[in-house]
DNA sequence: AGCACGCCGACT
DNA sequence: GTCGGCGTGCTC
């Protein structure tokens, strides 16, 4: 009777053995219903990973299997090699790395019954000019042959996208399949729109989490069997089956959503690039501000780069000017040189935006008397006060309460917010300059996607002067009258503990920047700081990526951090902190057994935000300069750390590549 | 992760 | 006397 091995969506490693007396090589692939746990009521739906004639199983715990589906089509080798390798990489389980990769509805066994209805199709656009530089850039694209990474690196303006769809046209003309990848916040309706418009005979499928149960079963159908010839998506998306994939595209490469920072903790980006290898074809990935691992690989000439240095849709990059505000008197954190350049701009009827990374009114409330300050009862963070509802709120954990009248330990009268976050520099301008229209962009004002678009609105139809905003207004969006940008608070960034925290901020400044003086009209950017000469800004104002990005490699070298070495994180969360420590510290006495020369173990630490929902975190680093000697590690430790049983009350979870330390 | 079995507190 | 608390152990 043959076996079947099933991949099941548990915590556990190994697959599952089913008898299935009809079982054929072709079912592997397929879903899988079967019995599990005691009596006869459980059921659970598998993949079909193996067929076999043997099994470790005791005959007498051998369940046969109760029903192969076979109403679809088995997910290819490749889609199931893919899902194998993120396994073994993230060390997960690979029935929960199948279940992540599969729609809701097809993951319960189902199959979506009545099709949407098919939006309407976009009346073909304009196909414009390339300019030089895109045109080799697609060229080269276009005559590689195989496997290979293309870094394509491009400032704001300069045209990746039309790079993108260039490459994409030539891949549906030998009717392939294209991937594309975008950021959470970048898959708009506008994104989509200008797609379909530009293949007005292809069949393109969006991918992410937030579309309707039905229209992911079929898109991922349609992709499945041969129907879809583009897929446009999320990080979600690097899983979608493509049985004609010919060529992978990943906008906006540095961008940090593409690191899911839950269950699988993948890297979309580096999963897309195994896919690529594993199919043999061209992979892109753009930015105006690549990450330093793929710049390094670009440097090296494993990537080969791609450069856009000239602006397509504008004629000059924006001026970038520091105002060192060391000795300046600041009002409400605002310096003379921004107020008036924000005066200016108002006066000439343009608009400008004002960007500071942080939401709420105040990151604290504190009683001046006797010390008292706002915080989380759950968290180790400070409750944001957010005036326009009178809360306090914790951003880490959704706590909230009202402002106290008076402090809560002495009763003083007299407490007052400290700080300044979007809500309080709104009504500071709205103050200063009565006459603008001021728009706030950030998650509170911002919440669903209605509201979004409706801000967006807005903006497009000229309806605001001064847009204060996070680092939402950061991406994709063109504002044609927008010359002015003020950066306040960005300082904090570089000298975080967090060794990627510049980087981030480079990339975050360079996209604000890079929002203004988009049409005939030229744009400035002033960036508030009490260190003006630090070679980030010096970069930034010289619009130099290269010499920053050369600068932090160096740094990073000299430390030993990634791209030169590679990484993960053993977290722990328990009831007290001690316990967290306690795990660890045991974990890392297991781990110096297994390691071997190439592999070092630091000591546990607790996380930066060492509590959330009442959870104390602590977190140990492995590094390794060799990728396989880490793997070859994290394979054996983890299998050990799985072996033992954690004390009751403790979780704990690896991050491998992880993004924040 | 679920879901069972297994021994100790307050209830019809 | 029992209902049920969730501690720990297993699932092919």
């Amino acid at each position: 009777m043959p076996v079947i091995r099933v991949a099941l969506d548990l915590p556990l490693p190994q697959p599952f053995d089913y008898l299935a007396d009809d079982a054929t090589p072709d079912d592997v692939g397929h879903r899988v219903l079967v019995p599990f746990g005691p009596g006869d009521k459980g059921r659970k739906l598998g993949i079909v990973v193996a067929l076999a004639d043997t099994t470790d199983q005791p005959a007498e715990k051998l369940r046969p299997a109760l029903e192969i589906l076979r109403d679809m089509p088995p997910l290819p080798a490749t889609w199931r090699e893919l899902c194998a390798f993120c396994a073994r990489y993230y060390q997960h389980p690979l029935g929960a790395v199948m279940a992540l990769a599969l729609p809701p509805l097809l993951r319960k066994g189902r199959l979506p019954r009545r099709r949407p209805k098919a939006p309407a199709p976009a009346p073909a656009g304009a196909i414009p000019e390339l300019l030089p530089e895109q045109a080799a850039a697609v060229a080269a694209i276009g005559e590689g042959r195989g496997f290979r990474t293309y870094l394509l690196h491009g400032i704001t303006g300069s045209g990746k996208t039309e790079v993108y769809l260039r490459a994409i046209a030539q891949v549906l003309q030998g009717g392939g399949q294209a991937l594309m990848l975008v950021p959470e916040i970048a898959l708009t309706p506008q994104l989509i729109g200008r797609v379909s418009a530009r293949f007005p005979d292809a069949h393109v499928v969006t991918a992410h989490s937030g579309i309707p149960e039905a229209a992911r079963g079929w898109g991922f159908l349609d992709a499945l069997e041969g129907r879809a010839d583009i897929v446009l998506g999320t990080r979600l998306a690097v899983f979608m089956p493509l049985p004609r994939l010919r060529l992978i595209v990943v906008d906006e490469e540095h961008d940090p959503s593409f690191k899911q920072q839950e269950g699988l903790r993948y890297s979309a980006r580096d999963v897309a690039v195994v896919r690529a290898k594993q199919l043999d074809i061209p992979i892109v990935l753009g930015s105006a501000t690549p990450s330093l691992e793929s710049f390094h690989h670009a440097a090296g000439g494993r990537y080969r780069l791609l450069e856009l240095q000239r602006r397509a849709v504008a004629e000059r990059l924006p001026a970038v000017a520091t105002v060192d505000t060391r000795r300046k008197k600041l009002r409400d954190g605002l310096s003379e040189a921004l107020i008036d350049a924000l005066a200016d701009t108002l006066a000439r009827g343009e608009q400008s935006l004002v960007f500071l990374n942080r939401r709420g009114y105040a990151p604290v409330l504190a009683c001046p008397a006797c010390g008292w300050i706002s915080r989380c009862r759950r968290c180790a963070a400070n409750l944001v006060v957010h005036l326009a509802d009178r809360r306090l709120r914790c951003h880490h954990c959704g706590l909230e309460a009202p402002i106290p009248r008076h402090c809560p330990d002495c009763g003083n009268q007299d407490i007052q917010p400290f700080g300044r976050g979007t809500q309080r520099l709104e009504s500071f301008l709205a103050d200063r300059f009565p006459e603008a229209r001021i728009l706030r962009i950030d998650r509170d004002s911002a919440s669903t996607p209605g509201r979004w678009q409706a801000l967006l609105d807005t903006i497009h139809e000229g309806g605001a002067d001064i847009l204060v905003g996070t680092q939402m207004l950061a991406k994709g969006h063109d504002f044609p009258r927008l010359t002015l940008v003020g950066v306040v608070g960005a300082d904090a960034a570089l000298f975080a503990a967090d060794f990627r925290a510049p980087e981030r901020l480079f990339s975050q400044l360079m996209q604000v920047g890079g929002r203004s003086g988009r049409a005939a009209l030229p744009g400035r950017v002033l960036i508030q700081t009490e260190y003006p000469d630090h070679p980030l800004y010096r970069a930034l104002a010289g619009h130099d990526y290269g010499g920053f990005a050369r600068g932090q490699l160096e740094e990073r070298r000299a430390a030993g951090f990634p791209p030169f070495s590679h990484q993960c994180l053993l977290r722990a969360e328990a009831r007290d902190m001690a316990q967290a420590l306690a795990f660890l510290a045991e974990a890392r006495r297991a781990g110096e057994g297994l390691a071997g020369e190439a592999v070092g173990l630091y000591d546990p630490v607790p996380m930066r935000l060492a509590r959330l929902m009442n959870l104390e975190r602590a977190q140990l680093l492995v590094e390794s300069a060799s990728r396989p000697a880490l793997q070859a590690f994290l394979a054996g430790w983890s299998a050990s750390l799985h072996a033992r049983k954690a004390p009751a009350g403790l979780r704990w979870h690896l991050d491998v590549d992880p993004q924040e330390l």
